[in-house]
DNA sequence: TGGACTCATGTTTACGTGAACATAGCCCGA
DNA sequence: TCGGGCTATGTTCACGTAAACATGAGTCCA
């Protein structure tokens, strides 16, 4: 070993890791001869390419990141904005997003966003702007952007995922309205006569839209449209939501925007008393993983996270990658998974006011 | 198309995202004083301050992250190397850890990891030597790097999360025993004889100190330690370990080392007509949100996975910025959360054999 | 009043890489 | 046999930034 990087052995070990240069000089051969090995480039002898990835182990040789950025401009990296604490789906979406990127040879930078207020999410945004991302999705459900005049870097790639579709970038979702209609004809199929809904909360485009395909699919079917009681996502609130259902006898049909509202129902109608299914069905939406094991196993919408993910990366790189900006949006189908949670209507149905 | 320059016309002005050079030439200053006011810089005349600022504003100049990181040789930017459909808790745990970057001006990069094989991890922490990291955090709770000969880029900062002691990294970690000794403390305190535990699965470092903390806990009152059940972190391997116990009369008290497990055994319970809690008592492990609504609302240990996030990445920075590498770990302490899944023991328990 | 300060600002340079261009050896067909 | 084209490899340079050093103007006290 009489290379010069252990000349310094005894104060310092020398800390700066080895270079293109470093590499050359070990191999004998010029810096872009590396910088072609390092890049797969087809045009270098079989000879020298194996001498090259010798000294590249030799050395524990490691690509700069930074520098390799700065020269090509690109950063296979990309951004993803998403608020804290977020929901249950979005962060199964954040997973199957970092799987899809990882197998695409990007990788994935998260900016948390706080608080769903304007100003937060335009920090954010700058904050974005300043990291080295060659392209961004933006898992936000809520309003708050509506009219934001976003400021992202002109030509910065971007695809919306569950939100929104008055963006001017294309979005990636679940089917929400089918999801929300296959619960619904569901529970009339089972021969209730209308189905109350517990919503998410307003700023939610997913609620909204769930909600308004609830009250289409009950209005196409001629049946009356209950007042909608306003949840937040949580299973608190379905909770307070079942109580106030499970006191009016004339409810037997439940369709709650998630599941964790669902399981606050059916802990709801448990503490009065009421059977479920005999006297009220249940149905959520999301399939949950704990779903099939609540008591009873629950009645949901299955909707595949893994799937939004994944096409909301491939969209994004195929943008980044070349193609024109598309503005075509993904909706993702769903499916209705019936379990212990629905049943037949009660034999004297009370039909409602 | 003759020339590849902006000199383009009328679609696409191919426009270079403006750079120190060019804010200081409408500023009429050098680069570096665009830098000093860039950086944040104190020794700049307020005056100067206020025309560089005016410049980048009008030509909406971002630093390039690039060419900073490969001056300055760092990226504030923090990895974090985990499982993909990751569980409830390491998806907090990485939420806050977000939170906590962003407020220290660092942004966050996921490496997932699909396999706990040791390939697998090992292509990741490869993957990751070239990307563009100050530091790493590791949520993985296999035992599975064990062994391994991790090849970290020497002098990365590193910190471990919920997982093993072993490593050479300091680790970030609920109090797991004292999690553990408090639920099972709680049930004796209740007048129940023994308690049986549903354990997570052999490779997790997090269920075998909840598993062993249970045992000793036994052990330390005397009582004795029946079998343990091993399960996988499933509702459904919980519901499978309840039916179990169901069957078995002496069985009054269990506890599941996490709340979907319990979840499980709540409905293995119900379905077999056996009261909570006036049959068994039941207590968890996580307090995740929806506990509060199952049925009947779960007795758990809290855990704050926030904090744990909130450690691991002041830890980690910590060392990034020149702290000694310390080799402390950090205990996060638990809480009990007593509701309605546990009470007195039955009147006349069967005491087991 | 002069010289040793301080402080704002400018100039030069290097970080590691890869595109563009340059060169040298070789093959092949006319 | 020659020249054109091909392949492997080398040389030069710029990407945008910030550290190091340089400069010049003002300040303060002996």
């Amino acid at each position: 070993m009489t290379v010069a990087d252990e000349a310094t052995d005894a104060g310092q070990p020398r800390r700066r890791s080895p270079s293109m240069a470093d590499v050359a000089r070990e191999a004998g051969v010029s810096g872009q001869t590396v910088s072609r090995v390092s890049t797969g480039r087809p045009n270098v002898d079989e000879d020298t390419r194996n001498r090259v990835l010798a000294a590249m182990r030799k050395l524990g040789y490691r690509p700069n990141s930074a520098a390799r950025a700065l020269r090509s401009g690109h950063f296979r990296n990309l951004g993803v904005i998403m608020f804290t604490l977020s929901s249950f789906g979005n962060m199964r979406t954040l997973d199957s997003i970092a799987v899809a990127a990882a197998a695409a040879g990007y990788s994935i930078t998260l900016i948390p966003v706080q608080h769903p207020t304007q100003g937060e999410v335009t920090v954010a945004f700058s904050r974005l702007s300043e990291q080295a991302v060659d392209g961004v999705m933006i898992i936000i459900e809520a309003h708050a952007l509506d009219e934001a005049d976003i400021e992202l870097p002109p030509g910065l790639p971007v695809v919306v995922v569950d939100s929104s579709a008055r963006y001017q970038y294309p979005v990636v979702d679940t089917d929400q309205a089918e999801g929300a209609r296959l619960a619904t004809e569901h529970l009339l199929d089972l021969g209730h006569h209308t189905v109350w809904h517990i919503s998410g909360p307003v700023h939610s485009y997913s609620a909204e839209r769930r909600r308004n395909s609830w009250a289409e699919t009950l209005a196409a079917h001629g049946r009356p449209v209950p007042d909608v009681i306003v949840g937040d996502w949580s299973s608190d609130a379905g909770y307070r939501a079942g109580l106030e259902l499970a006191a009016r006898p004339e409810v037997t049909a439940i369709f709650a925007a998630n599941d964790q509202m669902a399981l606050g129902v059916l802990r709801a109608l448990h503490e009065r008393g009421r059977a479920v299914p005999g006297d009220v069905s249940v149905v959520g939406f999301d399939d949950m993983e704990e779903s099939k094991s609540f008591w009873p196993p629950l009645t949901t919408v299955h909707q595949s996270f893994e799937e939004v993910g994944r096409h909301t990366v491939s969209q994004l790189i195929e943008e980044i990658e070349g193609a024109p900006p598309s503005s075509v949006s993904v909706l993702v189908p769903t499916e209705l998974v019936v379990r212990a949670s629905s049943g037949p209507a009660p034999r004297h149905p009370i039909t409602d006011a």
